[in-house]
DNA sequence: ATAATTAATGGGACCGGTCCCGTAAATATA
DNA sequence: TATATTTACGGGACCGGTCCCATTAATTAT
């Protein structure tokens, strides 16, 4: 069922039945009725990939995340979904669990796609990868990531430098000398990592920073943050560390385990504040990161951008905020 | 830039540029090699909105669930996409948040997008909506729910009658007699809740059930389980709770904020067994579903509907088992 | 060398819409 | 009532591919 069919089926041309369904103008008032009571009645539906194939908006945005499975992106997943959904958008979501080459391959099925706009956590900053989807002239909004090579694209985040150095600073002013960062390793080893660098620069300050051996790679996962609790608490033993939440959930079980109580033996202090984090028993001292609301704005700076190609690019800087919970205690 | 472009530059038809590009028969190795160098210079990417509208074929998949934010869901979304990226499919994922008009609105969307499959998590059993899928002739496959009034629908499930027959009976042998239902609402007012069905039948079995009063609804999220929590805990004094773990999670607050002991005072079973349940303290004593599973076979299913519309539906019982952790204490 | 066969290529309809432009019908103006 | 103007509708090109069928070129058989 087709709009041939439809316009067979009242009498008028195609072109006609075109300008009732889109509510166009030139067309009488009785015509357009008689036409849309049709439509109804045969529950006929247009084409939405042919219409594309014209209009050239598929009315698809893609999302390039690391991992929806992640809290932290499913709830920034929510706040895009929350406006796209509101001016008709629909989303379609790849996973590069921080890989460049997956990355790469969900850019090129994004371009064949054909979406309207892209919002994406980069794996890392200034790649290739990004270039690509400049080339591709589709309208887009970096999350996390400011690819300051790349003017020209939007985007919404908030200073993880700040963000690490201020939970760093926190830890020491409690007295902590023994301070472990657990980081996704792709934000340790790259040159681009602010938040690594921020732990770094406030240890250096305050002359406690003993080389890289207290920076330790882990996967954003509850069960690898377990994994490397299990193997660190046993050989080192920080008073402290700095951490995801997510990964912060495995060191809890991890620390349980080993019999080391938090915060009494060991201090927590995590990044994100998640909805978990205030369940867990202490309760996780982190900094909240504006998960919604920046999936909220990166939407909407999407949306304006696809309506005004040649609007100057922004770049919004959201404000983190330090959550004191129970899972830092200070020495004495 | 186009196929015809291609064409010009190569010197060759269109047919013949399609045919290098799919690889198809009939074209002389030397001249798509040619076709092929091109191509790949020029970084052309066929339109895969002009393909589908010929081949009827989008590479898109849906997926209506009630809320990708909760883990039960984005576990099962991993499942399926682990599935579809090997087959190069893509999902459009749209959230319900169990409300049947939203649902009715996200098939719409499905359909007039053209997906190639459905894979749904219905609001309630036998609606409306899902003969609307069937009426539209769209392979697709049920999560959760069985829906014996339209047969010819693949689905798979696990018993959720036995999961929660099987928690109440070892609620009631560890002596509980006071334990309430606290679970999602549309799962208890409709009369096509198993789960709720599962345990008033083991409660009347015990000469246990004093009718609906305690059997309350509660939304699938941490918030939502802690405001019933609240508000319960003051007034009732259940012995035990059955739940599902997203909500036992929202318990788990109230209680400690209550300055109610879990186990000593409360018992609580969950549902799901979320990788955040063996996080708590004490660990959360639940059913385990097998999500990412049942998210991987659902999309096989499907897979294997739309490569064989005439195949026969089948229908896919999972496992459910009872994981003992330590938020059940038995009453003397 | 010529005919018969097979392989390689081109032409063009088609998918299901949109939209420009020309024409016919309705309405306003003289 | 005849003409000018506005409004309603139809015809057909186009979007960018696929694919069937006709045609031409290359092989093989006779």
């Amino acid at each position: 069922m087709d709009i041939r069919k439809i316009a067979e089926l009242t009498g008028f041309s195609k072109s006609t039945v075109s300008r009732a369904i889109n509510d166009q103008p030139g067309i009488r008032e009785s015509t357009k009725n008689k036409i849309l009571k049709v439509i109804g009645e045969l529950n006929y539906r247009p084409n939405q990939i042919a219409r594309s194939l014209t209009t050239k908006k598929t009315g698809l945005i893609g999302a390039i995340i690391p991992d929806i499975e992640n809290p932290f992106y499913s709830r920034i997943i929510k706040g895009i979904g929350d406006v796209l959904e509101k001016s008709g958008y629909n989303m379609i979501i790849i996973n590069t669990f921080n890989d460049l080459a997956k990355e790469k391959n969900a850019i090129d099925i994004m371009i064949g796609k054909k979406v309207d706009g892209i919002i994406f956590s980069a794996v890392e900053k200034n790649t290739k990868n990004i270039e690509l989807i400049i080339n591709a002239g589709i309208p887009s909004v970096s999350l996390d990531l400011e690819h300051n090579r790349y003017r020209g694209i939007d985007s919404v985040f908030s200073s993880q430098f700040e963000t690490a150095y201020n939970a760093a600073e926190y830890l020491i002013k409690k007295g902590h000398r023994k301070i472990y960062l657990i980081y996704p390793p792709h934000d340790i080893n790259k040159n681009n990592s602010d938040f690594c660098q921020g732990f770094v620069t406030c240890l250096e300050e305050n002359d406690l920073f003993t080389g890289k051996e207290n920076i330790i790679g882990c996967q954003p996962s509850i069960k690898d943050g377990y994994l490397t609790g299990m193997e660190i608490f046993c050989i080192k033993r920080p008073t402290a560390v700095l951490t995801a939440d997510i990964i912060a959930y495995g060191l809890y079980r991890a620390a349980e385990e080993s019999g080391i109580d938090i915060p009494d033996e060991l201090s927590i202090f995590g990044n994100d504040d998640l909805d978990f984090s205030r369940v867990l028993n202490p309760g996780l001292t982190t900094t909240f990161q504006p998960k919604k609301q920046a999936g909220r704005i990166a939407a909407r700076l999407l949306l304006n951008k696809i309506n005004d190609i040649y609007s100057s690019p922004r770049r919004i800087v959201m404000k983190p905020r330090i959550i004191i919970r129970g899972s830092v205690k200070g020495i004495t």
